[in-house]
DNA sequence: CGTTTGGTTGATGTATGTCAATATTAGTGG
DNA sequence: CCACTAATATTGACATACATCAACCAAACG
């Protein structure tokens, strides 16, 4: 994709590092750039009073994240890294104008933004009628199938790393550490797929896509296993 | 908004109407338009293949819908009226080009994508983490701000036109139809507000906002009584 | 080494689901 | 306007997925 590596030299130079667990973005502040993960994970998310947490999004190598940034003055949530990592941004009034100028570049980014939406509707859908076995199972497949898309794997690899522990995994499914250990269990005990020591080495794929395909929509139905590596470009509107 | 009036008068002639439980747009094919909702209400739906069904969004009279026909090709979920409707819509196409030439049109486009962003980040927030009658409440109290925000009702009025049927809250909710009941009676054993006959009647404001208060962010919580109702305008990169 | 962080497991509690019966309302054709 | 029907709402008894609490283990870390 040709937006990519435009974007990528509007980022040129400003790459930088950060620790697991750090801060990118505060909830309520002005933020005034876009960012482009180069490796590690990241994740927006929210922290309610009273202690309860959920992650809303999270974000894989090659992502472009807080693109809204371009356009609102604050976001309500937190980005967070959840490994180290490795990103480069962009001040968006930068990006802005390449965006106005070059339609690869805006291209790329609206792609990013219907993509986070189509992301979103499946969480939605996921969080508000599946179960958490079947929410895991969803996860886990949807994990891979964007690594092979950016091209962190390769399309027949069954291992990748994931850097989530159990009590982050809970707060992006929106149950409790303790289930999520326990539905990890169960999917050890049934050779489907083991998540240990930050990475996953899915031993039954097809298990695996059986147990997610309740959540997918029609046309993801087609071929489960690939779930989050085929995705439509933003091709109309030239 | 002069990116309202704009929109109105690009979609001028087209509109139309609709009964209650008709579908606009049809999961997994093709679709060209954009619409804007005049009165009445719709919502954006998943079925899956099992019977269980999730409203992903719901929108409400001004609502800009479809944007995303402008970007891609397909959507994975339908578009259903819940009420009969007004709605006026345009071919991505005419919009795209009005959208490409004036920058209150692109506002006004990126505005509602932006507020559709909000709005599912916080869903999905009550969803993973709100219990049954937080999620309810925030409900009832967003619907409230919403339609303050669009003009249909006062800002003042503590009464609107709610035609979700408990089943459909449900499926909003990621809830049962029964379990909606079983809340909505206890809202309205203790004063808090009677869901009946198609509107909503508020006789608590106060008391529903502090039901859905843990889910808000922390500007919401701010002044809980009037979320939904005040949003950030896209007032970046002019 | 102790200390922390993450993982594992069991016992028990609870919010919500499921099933089923009945009441109420809305829609329809006569 | 009535009689009939189909939706929707309501309520109770019971089932279950998941949460909570608590203990313990293992690895990482200073």
């Amino acid at each position: 994709m040709r937006g990519e590596s435009k974007i990528a030299s509007l980022m040129h130079g400003s790459s930088f590092t950060m620790a697991a667990g750090a801060t990118l973005i505060e909830a309520g502040t002005e933020h005034a750039f876009v960012y482009r993960l180069i490796s590690g994970w990241a994740c927006r998310t929210r922290l309610l009073a009273d202690g309860r947490n959920q992650f809303i999004l999270i974000f894989l190598p090659g992502d472009l994240f807080a693109v809204k940034s371009m356009f609102v003055q604050q976001h309500p949530d937190s980005v967070q890294t959840i490994s180290s990592i490795v990103a480069e941004r962009a001040h968006y009034k930068t990006l802005y104008e390449a965006y106005a100028a070059d339609s690869d570049i805006a291209t790329r980014c609206l792609w990013q933004v219907m993509e986070e939406e189509r992301r979103l509707h499946s969480w939605v859908v996921g969080l508000g009628r599946g179960s958490a076995e079947e929410r895991l199972a969803l996860l886990l497949i949807d994990f891979r199938g964007r690594l092979i898309s950016s091209g962190v794997i390769d399309s027949s690899s069954l291992v990748y790393e994931m850097p989530l522990t159990q009590g982050q995994l809970a707060d992006h499914l929106g149950i409790t550490a303790v289930h999520v250990n326990r539905v990890l269990r169960e999917f050890r005990d049934n050779r489907i797929v083991t998540v240990r020591d930050g990475h996953v080495t899915i031993s039954d794929l097809n298990g695996l896509a059986q147990r997610a395909i309740p959540l997918l929509d029609a046309h993801e139905r087609t071929n489960p296993a690939y779930v989050g590596c085929h995705h439509q470009e933003p091709n109309k509107a030239k």
